[in-house]
DNA sequence: CAAGTAAATGCGTATATGCTCAAATAATAA
DNA sequence: TTATTATTTGAGCATATACGCATTTACTTG
């Protein structure tokens, strides 16, 4: 099947916004950035974040509800880990756009 | 220069997150999308978006300070135009992401 | 100049959401 | 059972922001 590029209708953008929303939030993509390097528990995730735990747990919570991180539970520990891997793709079209605004405004003063 | 997987810092991701929250109202991506056509006038997009003049200025406005959308002036009338084509990548990229998630849910039930 | 039109903006309101503290759950160990 | 630890959740507060209404600004035309 080739690349369709049909216009999205009302729903599906409801639900494309919602998706961008949850990865709105800088302490959301720090915990993700923290994943990068394999699922983590709860607490430790709120040590490298510096955010309390309750805090994180929420954030934690929102992200696995767009379905971004799965869920393992072990003993006392609950393990947070990438579930979906495009939103990699997603941080690194941003960044070379914004990259790239970045340099067309320099150029205006070069 | 090789594709580079860097961890982004913190400042970067603050960036990130603001530009995924740009992208995070339903409003606004319907104006991204009522503006592949082309470039249109306030008027037109409020029409279009079922918007009031307003509000689809003030939205209009965020996703030109984000530098996802150029303003030109003719007259007494504004026209924005999409001025960073990344937007679709990004829109094409979570679609991709949705539709698989809804797909591995629906075999679950298989 | 005054009148008319398109867009932007000031202001108030409603709602959403991030955050903290404290209490409740859940699982383990003594 | 009781105590301990990790996580979740309830409640309240503060802030951000989307929206509508009314007004102002910018521009054109008579």
């Amino acid at each position: 099947m080739p690349a369709k590029k049909a216009l999205l209708s009302d729903d599906a953008l409801q639900l494309v916004a919602r998706r961008f929303a949850v990865l709105g939030e800088p302490m959301r993509l720090r915990l993700l950035r923290a994943l990068i390097e394999g699922e983590k528990s709860v607490g430790a995730l709120a040590a490298e974040t510096e955010g309390t735990q309750a805090n994180v747990s929420r954030h934690l919570q929102t992200l696995a509800e767009a379905g971004l991180v799965g869920r393992r539970k072990e003993g006392l520990q609950v393990f947070y880990s990438i579930a979906d891997p495009s939103i990699f793709d997603l941080c690194e079209l941003v960044c070379g756009s914004l990259n790239q605004q970045t340099r067309a405004r320099a150029r205006i003063f070069a």
